[in-house]
DNA sequence: TTGTGTTTTATTGCCTCC
DNA sequence: GGAGGCAATAAAACACAA
């Protein structure tokens, strides 16, 4: 017994019968037809139940006509009980565990809906009223809260279950929404660069024919306003990103630069510079290249050629034309 | 009929509360 | 320290397929 916890034998009459149940008990002789009129006794009980102790001797005739066909212990009982000559085997066998009859589980689940705690007065009223041990009330209490309880961790279960479902539905959308989006920032940044590519041949065929005239002509391009100078940043990065070959362009350590100076200002600045030969002759593809930066760009795409800037390519370079604060933008796009 | 899985009843040991 | 609750578990009763 547990913490030196007493309890009376349910499966022996012994430990919890009273004398009632020791009565029936002593009546007890069923017929296979009738098996528990002998135990009925008029007005022996306040309620339909009356049990004998954990043998759950019933008599309730109420209760037992309304459920004849029901499976309840009763049932066991006439199995077992086929014969006298079956009696004395049975009253002298291990008492074995005996199901509650379904009108019993019926009144004790109602009791339970009203509260699923016992206080010690129910119990006994439970137990008058059901013809069982206190004890028997106690134990079916106990263990309907945990079946209740068993129960109520399915549903937990369940309802987080159907949570996160929910939830990750709508994050799989967003990740839909967001590869959509990112796709089209990719189309409208192509089409950008594309037409910045096309304007950038074009005043490339301007500068070309004017490159005969003298340089203060191209001051007109470094003064160009500061949108202007952000789309051309944008061609420029999209440079650097098409071949490591054209990196060299903005590499300090380039032969291209002497001192951080970009030589083709220096050579600019001199009238003998040789870009000026024939640029009427170059084909497209030499033009292509040159908007590209495959060759040395002219001033005007990357103006103020002398800053430090140019040593050390500024972030913002890379940007695609968004301002550096946009790079959260891209760090959650990519 | 039998084997097997599930449900129900009951026990045990530990813990908390008064 | 006793009463009662709970978790774990045993064991009987039951359901059901083969």
């Amino acid at each position: 017994m547990a913490g030196g916890r007493v309890y009376p034998s349910n499966t022996s009459s012994a430990g919890g019968s009273n004398n009632l149940s020791v009565l029936l008990q002593s009546q007890r002789v069923p017929s296979s037809s009738e098996p528990f009129d002998p135990l009925f006794i008029p007005g022996s009980s306040p309620s339909p139940f009356l049990v004998s102790g954990t043998r759950s001797m019933v008599s309730f005739e109420d209760v037992h006509r309304a459920n004849r066909a029901n499976r309840s212990f009763f049932r066991t009982f006439d199995q077992e009980e086929n014969g006298d000559e079956d009696l004395d085997e049975y009253f002298h066998q291990p008492e074995k565990k005996r199901r509650l009859s379904v009108d019993q589980v019926q009144f004790l689940e109602k009791s339970f809906e009203v509260e699923n705690k016992l206080e010690p007065e129910r119990k006994v009223q439970l137990a008058k009223d059901l013809g069982l041990q206190p004890r028997q009330i106690a134990i079916w209490f106990q263990n309907r809260r945990a079946r209740w309880k068993t129960k109520q961790l399915e549903k937990d279960y369940e309802a987080l279950q159907a949570s996160y479902n929910s939830l990750k539905a709508d994050y799989d959308n967003l990740l839909k929404e967001k590869d959509k989006l990112k796709e089209e920032v990719l189309q409208l940044t192509d089409k950008l660069l594309v037409e910045e590519k096309e304007k950038g041949n074009s005043e490339l065929s301007d500068v070309n024919k004017l490159s005969q005239e003298p340089p203060q002509k191209l001051v007109v391009a470094e003064t160009a306003s500061e949108g202007e100078e952000s789309k051309v940043s944008v061609v420029a990065c999209k440079q650097e990103d098409i071949s490591s070959a054209k990196s060299d362009i903005f590499d300090s350590d380039s032969p291209h630069y002497t001192d951080g100076v970009h030589s083709s200002l220096l050579e600019a600045a001199d009238s003998s510079y040789p870009f000026e030969p024939d640029q009427s002759d170059l084909s497209q593809d030499e033009e292509d290249n040159l908007s590209k930066g495959l060759l040395h760009p002219p001033s005007y795409i990357f103006p103020k050629l002398e800053d430090d800037e140019y040593s050390d390519p500024p972030a913002s370079s890379c940007n695609f034309g968004f301002p550096v604060e946009d790079h959260a933008f891209w760090s959650w796009a990519y």
